[in-house]
DNA sequence: GTAATTGCAAATACTTTGCCACGTA
DNA sequence: TACGTGGCAAAGTATTTGCAATTAC
């Protein structure tokens, strides 16, 4: 990633987060990573592993997704989620951040040809894909 | 879902699998939720509290994942992910599922035409996505 | 000085396994 | 009969919290 420390940790403290070391470390190390981490990764991570406890890396995220600064991936709940595979059958799904309801979007997924790229650029083979929308639902809004 | 019972667990007996009235209550479920379900869930209702342990509910879904029947949706480790949130940035993910390598995809993404739609017409707000590929690597192949 | 932040340890939550009994083929 | 499957209970791993000490502002 190209962007900067500073203009996020600015981001933080209007968010009314103390500009600590850790913070500082945790952000510069998800900087540098070009893709996500699970909290062990970042705790024991070069920057961090001597920095503060895995704890405080916990309440950091957390507090950093409170503000939309860092995102957590996935379903949410702490829990997997399984679903049938239907042959010829594809499901995307929109999730609401707030009472967490998930229902399936009917519409065309529009993914299948970037799929297929990707497959031929990448070797990957046995491509799938998942696609979920997050937002807040007219339930939870009102 | 308007897919039959019959043809799935033909195709579970195909892969080896009894016909137990476990297997057929899981998969009864899963085919009238419209929606990934946690294992939580499953062992929960309403045809399998009495059915049987959710020890039982879990290796059937282990077994089911293994033969490519069900999917376990996310991304694959037990542990939550993390990363940072870059205004006007969005990134899409390329994972292994043989190695669990992660890598971002540099393609542009084919999903906001989408998510405006399902903004409009289903009334949820501050809409976001996540979108990740899943297959088997170059390496892992070899 | 005050409130946010941290470390450490303990508590939860969800997942996974061992072992022996049981049911399907 | 043979081997996949199931129940129950225990172990494993990741997340989350309590509380007193510390630090940023």
């Amino acid at each position: 990633m190209s962007t900067d420390l500073n203009p996020i940790i600015e981001r933080c403290r209007a968010e009314g987060l103390r500009r600590t070391k850790a913070l500082e470390e945790l952000i510069t190390t998800l900087l540098e990573s070009d893709r996500p981490m699970t909290l062990a990764e970042l705790a024991e991570s070069e920057r961090l592993t001597n920095q503060c406890d895995k704890a405080t890396v916990f309440r950091l995220l957390q507090r950093l997704a409170d503000k939309g600064i860092v995102r957590r991936l996935g379903l949410h709940e702490r829990a997997a989620y399984f679903a049938l595979l239907v042959p010829g059958q594809h499901r995307d799904y929109l999730i609401c951040t707030s009472c967490g309801s998930i229902e399936p979007i009917n519409a065309p997924c529009p993914v299948h040809e970037l799929e297929k790229e990707i497959q031929f650029t990448t070797g990957y083979k046995n491509l799938y894909h998942e696609l979920e929308f997050f937002g807040t639902c007219p339930k939870c809004i009102a």
